[in-house]
DNA sequence: TTTGATTCAGAACGATCATTCTGATATCAA
DNA sequence: TTGATATCAGAATGATCGTTCTGAATCAAA
């Protein structure tokens, strides 16, 4: 039993994210992330065990901190496109207020940088999208009149686009400064998915 | 003059396209580049000045290479939506060929991973995006029957759309083996798109 | 063949990487 | 206070990084 825990490893969670958010895994060092939680290796080693733990760590950290509380509205049984569009606006002026050019999406952020060579990250990715694609499904489900338009296999794989926008989206937020194209790119495509489940 | 040109310079840029492309930027070393290029350190530093330069060139031979052949008839001045799906339909079969999943696009991997922190990439990788929209709007156009419903900033905003979406395909491409998930998301967001566009 | 420039393979370099280790310091039970 | 333990700051370690350098091999022109 520790006699002295000032820094919980949940506060060295918190603390490391931004910095893997920001920088991703291959460019964040052990010296910066000693920096930026304010820790000990000892102490980081004898939380995680290493960097690529610390990392996955932060992964979840991220989930349960910034997916999960702007996503469990879009898997609510009721929600609809609504929901979709304040799940992206919450995260859009997030993103705004800690200031764009932005970290993105620390998920898709690792989709593309570690995923493809590291089979722990490439999981937790592919539970994530999973997690996505359901959500929108759902709320496409209920967006959807009662006399069908579009059958159920279509509307997975506009479940799927959602996703595949989505992350698109994450991505330009690390280039752009303008939130407001964001916010309208996002209207725009929501606008676009609701003319094509709506009835004709 | 070179006395002996073995390796010109486009071959070892060719040959290091690969590594950069699968790898990215931090995660391919000079060794690494070394091995799969067969050329010597000094062939490298004589011929681009550095790991960064190199980098670079194989950006540009990647928009030579694999962009532009398949993007032209997207911006010839009669493309429609057709060419924008023959395009996405060459980058799939072409991912299919070298294998699923795969690197994915330069440009999209660039963009996450090495344009935040260094601003010549950045650059290379807005020019890129902005080629992509101007393309994408020129096809959005001449898809547009006379009487328009979109204003030219909807058609605008729904070019920027289908940019994020090809960032988001190529995303995914990392990550999927199934190339027909990538060809039915991609038919069925185009459908979107023409619903969108046609008349009511 | 001799010469002089060029490319070769690979060693050398200093910096930095992730990881481990070492005392010194701080904390708590007694 | 004392003694045991846990955490501290930071040095040590071996590996690897990007870059530069060295001497041998290779070439075209004499």
């Amino acid at each position: 039993m520790p006699r002295k825990a000032n820094i919980t490893t949940q506060n060295l969670t918190d603390r490391a994210l931004g910095h893997f958010w920001e920088n991703g895994f291959h460019a964040s060092s052990l010296d910066d992330l000693v920096k930026s939680t304010g820790a000990t290796r000892h102490a980081i080693y004898g939380a995680f065990g290493g960097k690529k733990q610390m990392f996955l760590a932060c992964f979840q950290r991220y989930q349960d901190l910034v997916v999960s509380p702007a996503f469990t509205q879009v898997e609510q049984p009721d929600a609809t496109l609504e929901q979709v569009a304040n799940y992206f606006e919450a995260q859009i002026s997030r993103a705004e207020e800690t200031g764009l050019p932005g970290p993105g999406c620390f998920v898709a952020n690792s989709a593309t940088e570690v995923a493809p060579h590291d089979t722990d990250v490439l999981a937790k990715v592919e539970e994530h999208n999973a997690r996505l694609k359901l959500g929108f499904l759902n709320a496409l489900r209920n967006e959807t009149p009662a006399t069908h338009q579009l059958s159920a296999e279509e509307l997975e794989l506009l479940a799927g686009v959602l996703v595949v926008f989505t992350n698109g989206l994450w991505s330009t937020s690390r280039l752009t400064q303008d939130g407001d194209f964001l916010r309208a790119s996002t209207r725009q495509f929501l606008e676009t998915i609701r003319k094509r489940i709506s009835a004709p």
